[in-house]
DNA sequence: TGAACATTTGAGCAGATGTTCAATATTATT
DNA sequence: AATAATATTGAACATCTGCTCAAATGTTCA
């Protein structure tokens, strides 16, 4: 039964190599480590999270200095870091009233490296 | 009138270094470079986009391929794979009935692996 | 030309996303 | 304790996104 239906199935396929499939559906990674992936760059994605972890880059920074430095509200920027937090790319310390946000990972730093370098020469 | 301004304005913020905000301004790219930041990544930040470009790396594919590959529509694939190239991350070719995609920039390939390694450390 | 395969396109929809606003913590200063 | 500065949170809202479905467009072959 199951050969007849795939035959059914595939027969109006005429060239596909189901051996190429099979092959690069194995070169994927596994779920885990995609989603993972996706996660990252999602949080590349949005330009405020962008320009967040790019003057984190520089230097640590407070909720209220970067609310100055990219120009919305307080608000929008906890949010935002929130995020970040939760994804483990920035680290928070508490310095009085203020929070002083880091990146918390050498590997974003040459992501956006590279992804400045791509968008540089276009 | 524009030092009364100020003063009223940042009398409030006792220590925040001006300086400091200003520097950083300036280190961030430009809203253009920025904006095609945020847009590659952006491509890269969806699991069935990344899917496609990760399968890309191996080899050119048709759209049928990818999706029995992704297991997805071919409607979705297409889809996805007009943003991708519409950000020119992908070139397709037509060979008969059949359209191959490849990827258009060694760029993302260094850009997935980046991505990669850091998602395999956690 | 007609039929089958392959791809693209557009509308529609449900779910995700980013911001704002108001309220609430948290800490320091007086 | 009272006030001010800083930061966080939750709800609401509009927008964006990714998928599906149906229809249209190309392409090949008989």
């Amino acid at each position: 039964m199951k050969t007849i239906d795939r035959a059914i199935e595939c027969a109006p396929h005429e060239q596909t190599d189901e051996a190429t499939v099979a092959r690069v559906q194995q070169s994927l990674p596994d779920a885990g480590v995609l989603l993972r992936m996706s996660e990252i760059f999602g949080a590349l994605g949005d330009p405020t999270r962008l320009r967040l972890l790019l003057a984190l880059c520089r230097q640590p920074l407070c909720v209220h200095d970067l609310s100055q430095i990219l120009g919305v509200t307080e608000s929008a920027v906890s949010h935002q870091l929130r995020t970040l937090k939760m994804l483990r790319l920035v680290t928070a310390r508490r310095a009085g009233k203020r929070v002083y946000y880091s990146l918390d990972d050498a590997h974003v730093h040459r992501l956006m490296d590279e992804g400045l370098k791509h968008a540089l020469e276009r």
